[in-house]
DNA sequence: GCTGGCGTTGACGTGTGCGGCAAGGTTTAC
DNA sequence: GTAAACCTTGCCGCACACGTCAACGCCAGC
């Protein structure tokens, strides 16, 4: 299989997978006219590649992974070292949910501030005059 | 006040004040000989950017609120472009934590699937031996 | 034999918020 | 007078995962 069938096979481009031989993440054995060569094999270090990546994880996370299935296991995560990277990953996780839920609290409370301010002057500017002012 | 002033007491650096210069978020007065002259009102300007940006607010996204303060109004969150910028940043936070929660709970579902199996093939391939392998 | 569609390498661009350095001018303290 | 500490502009670097050329080679069909 040649890099444009394996992209295409993979839902990613030419360009990403040049990266990651680059990378060292996924090298490709060469045809004697020099074009990169992919097996079945390669197309499942890609996948794997893939799913963590939509998870979030940085390329070099998921070199544990990719290195575990090319020992021969028979899933990325049937080593200790892409355990660890869970691990990691999910204490990140947390961390980043943790302090994202308290900006969140502050910013809304700026804002709820903000908009009481606003409508505490918009009041005093303009009292409502009697009732008649209702609609 | 001269720029190092400034940057030590707003906490930060002259480096950081030059680049917001270059956005057009904070220009500065010229003193005679070139030097950047900055007054008290600038350094209330600074301080809210570093609020905001301590809340992850990105250097575009403070601009409606320094240039509020400098209209004159009394705080930078007085003006309806700010408010509008407090509630989009609110709905992106929101966005962004139920997507690390799904990205969490799905990772979680990984690692724990992983751990299962490999406690399942540990038992198959050394058996416990008998209660005597308790020590 | 020629066009079109593959492939190759290499290098620069993207966005964000600065850090760091060079090469100079200015001011301040002693 | 001179050294230290400030200031100036300008430019390169970083992290990250590629996108986007450019300039070229290889191969299939007509």
């Amino acid at each position: 299989m040649r890099i444009g069938e394996l992209a295409e096979r993979a839902g990613t481009t030419t360009r990403a997978l040049r990266y990651y031989e680059q990378l060292g993440l996924l090298p490709a054995r060469r045809a004697g006219n020099g074009y990169r060569a992919y097996d079945e094999g390669d197309l499942r270090l890609l996948r794997e590649i893939r799913m963590l990546q939509d998870f979030g994880f940085g390329l070099e996370e998921t070199r544990p992974f990719v290195e575990c299935l090319r020992a021969g296991h028979p899933e990325g995560d049937s080593c200790p070292a892409s355990l660890e990277v869970y691990r990691r990953k999910l204490a990140e996780l947390d961390e980043c949910i943790a302090k994202l839920q308290d900006v969140r609290q502050q910013v809304a409370g700026q804002f709820e501030r903000a908009v009481r301010a606003r409508d505490e002057l918009a009041a005093s500017e303009q009292p409502p005059v009697c009732e008649l002012t209702k609609e």
